[in-house]
DNA sequence: ACCTGAACACCGTTCAAGT
DNA sequence: ACCTGAACACCGTTCAAGT
């Protein structure tokens, strides 16, 4: 079936394939191969859309980025903005676990990496902050949300307590707490985050 | 040459070597039959020693992790423990960034971060916090150090700044200051930290 | 017990060929 | 322009065989 007259493949249709395979399979469940056959398609025709596959996982990772929310900040109030962008920001790496790697490493040239940081920086300079403070601020405050989407509590410890429960004393505690992971997990991060904020009392000057 | 009659490897000598070559050619440069090459013997081989590649990488990342240094909490004074703790990791991770995303996805089990968590843990009980407290406050702190490591500054921009240094204004500045990476880097890193121990100023009860 | 050599089922990517 | 089929140089892992 070569050459058909409406195009079986699309950027996005592969992008967005890509994203459902990684959610469903993991990052590492992903070739393109896999991509192929879940578009009905060989794998070599992918490479008419995309130059390779980090592109396809950059397509993605931008994707994803784009799902946060930056609109907090239009209010002028840069507590309520940097609340907002840090719990958006956390709740889509929550719903794209498997992907949390990919925007941890976020190197490349990634569009909407910068158009969500511009979006930020944006706010906190229009809230009165200088350029080097606001940088300095959202660096803290992604810092806190990229920490605690890749590592949750959770993931730890091994899923048979008993192995280590009598070796690490210390730790007898916390281990009784793992079916409360989830709520630790954010306790950690809003601890974070508001310290964070009630840290920057002093305000813009 | 079969079987001769000192090993020509051993667990820690394959775990060494990896380490080696993870920090030099990155963690997407390791592969079995690289690895083999280094210790000048068949992939095949390792196989001996360890029942997978991941066993490979848990053995690694327990080997960095053990630099981390938790006797800051020896005294009794847990602020000094805990800055003590956070920059010792970040300094450990930023000794081998190449490591990170696997210290970051930090799954499985791994025996010498139940030694690190189990420090940190009793240092802070050991201090008056309530181990709930304790958990929640050594998961801030890691967040900080994990999110810090994994997505310094530098990494979320270009190498030629004019590709988009028009279309995202706010930037302009950030952009400026991209020479000055590593500086603010630790600039957010400290912010975070002070700022979450600032917050706990109530200190245990 | 430890290492080899060959094999298996995979990868990402390239490229001539077809329409 | 878009897709195929076959190939290339790789992977992780297994296993019979050798000492």
């Amino acid at each position: 079936m070569p050459r058909p007259r409406t195009p079986l493949l699309s950027r996005d249709l592969i992008r967005d394939t890509a994203l459902a395979l990684i959610d469903e399979h993991g990052l590492a469940g992903l070739s393109m191969r896999r991509l192929a056959d879940a578009l009905g398609v060989q794998a070599a025709s992918l490479y008419s859309h995309y130059p390779t596959k980090d592109d396809v996982l950059d397509a993605v990772a931008n994707l994803v980025i784009d799902e946060v929310d930056t609109s907090g900040f239009a209010g002028g109030d840069w507590r309520r903005g940097l609340r907002a962008w840090a719990h958006s920001y956390r709740g889509v790496l929550a719903a794209h676990p498997n992907v949390t790697p990919l925007i941890a490493s976020g190197a490349g040239r990634r569009e909407r990496f910068l158009a969500m940081a511009d979006a930020v920086h944006g706010g906190l300079v229009g809230a009165g902050w200088a350029p080097r403070e606001a940088t300095t601020i959202a660096g803290a405050v992604k810092y806190l949300v990229i920490g605690a989407a890749s590592t949750p509590f959770a993931s730890g410890f091994a899923d048979d307590v008993q192995v280590y429960l009598d070796r690490y004393p210390n730790l007898t505690q916390a281990h009784r707490l793992r079916a409360d992971a989830a709520r630790i997990d954010l306790d950690s991060f809003e601890l974070g985050l508001e310290a964070l904020i009630r840290g920057l009392a002093a305000a813009p000057s």
